[in-house]
DNA sequence: TTATTTTTCAAACGCAAATTCAATTAAACA
DNA sequence: TGTTTAATTGAATTTGCGTTTGAAAAATAA
């Protein structure tokens, strides 16, 4: 019906989970109260119940949002007509480029286990799993083109997922270091795991 | 005095720590409550305000107690009479054996600015730094003494150390992966970052 | 044994925070 | 305009949990 009424609460929505990431990745999921979300809405936090069931509702659609347009950026890269090598690296500037702009929505995706309840978690650890695997497929199509050296592909995937994760721990948007700067040293040294050997 | 009483009360308060580094891993800090560490040494929560003065204290204790332990074995490697690259070698792998044998502990340390409040942070987060600079301290002396690349060594510290931490986030001491594997693939595959290009 | 100190416990306190709800206001519509 | 529906509110409810406390039990000393 009223597409405009629909429009103006997927609105209202999105401005629930940017404010609700934003004070999860500073206090964390279980030290942050709804008062908080709401209070930077200029909302009570009674109406937010208006928009999601509850507190794990919020975390849910906001580890889901970044999880989706993260996959959706990596299987673009795979999908298009690049070189493994361009691909591993565009992959991982994309990365570090979404998780730097976007710090607090990435921050809130750490540690489901501890946050979730069984009923949201395994779709949450679907979408990762799918994340990793867009990574695997690019190593092991460098391998199989020949770019790349012989690695072990989950071996190579794991550090270097767990080198960009952690850009979350220490990355300041007002530090010294840019996004920009990260992403390209980053991308550099970890493609230097998969040269082949010259010889 | 009783050098026996304290060597008792030592003892239990290492119990204790144990088991809240424990439910820490599992649930998160701000999820576990102190019935629940209590109940893994079938005492009750009250008990427990006779060995710690409160939660924040629990958790500032399972830190230091990593910290400490950690800065030990890598400072000793430090000093230890070995090339550069041998010691990046052992650094890394200490630091697995460490992260996977004792993954509960190691948890803990995830995102002290979220858990703790003022009184504990600058100490914590001033070990962490002393930590980092161990790092660093090794791949300088590997670039002075021309056995490693002239890399960028805050870069390749936060890699390393980046892949290194993210590993407490999927490990499984019943999976597939041993520590031992881990540790051996982790090690070749990141010194690869600092290699001399041959020509 | 009795006296004294250390350790443990169970219950109680107090508070913070998630959720509910009845009532009010605003918006949409006819 | 009046009527219906949507959205917001602030207070009330409830629950969970950190911490306190005073007394009991255990250990130690005399």
């Amino acid at each position: 019906m009223s597409s405009l009424r629909e429009q103006k609460i997927a609105k209202k929505k999105a401005e629930i989970l940017r404010s609700a990431a934003t004070v999860f990745a500073e206090k964390g999921y279980h030290g942050t109260t709804m008062e908080e979300v709401a209070a930077k809405l200029l909302m009570t936090k009674g109406s937010m119940y208006y928009y999601f069931k509850n507190k794990d509702d919020l975390l849910f659609h906001c580890n889901k949002m970044v999880m989706d347009i993260s996959i959706q950026t990596i299987q673009d890269i795979i999908d298009s007509d690049q070189s493994p090598t361009e691909k591993l690296e565009k992959a991982i500037k994309a990365h570090i480029k979404f998780a730097t702009s976007e710090k607090s929505m990435f921050m809130v995706m750490d540690k489901p286990n501890q946050n979730f309840l069984d009923d949201y978690l395994p779709e949450i650890l679907e979408l990762r799993s799918q994340y990793d695997k867009c990574f695997d497929q690019i190593l092991v199509e460098g391998i199989e083109k020949d770019e790349f050296d012989k690695v072990d592909t989950k071996m190579i995937r794991m550090i270097i997922l767990g080198a960009l994760n952690w850009i979350q721990q220490w990355y300041k948007p007002e530090g010294q270091l840019s996004g920009e700067e990260i992403s390209e040293a980053f991308a550099a040294y970890l493609l230097k795991m998969v040269d082949k050997p010259q010889n």
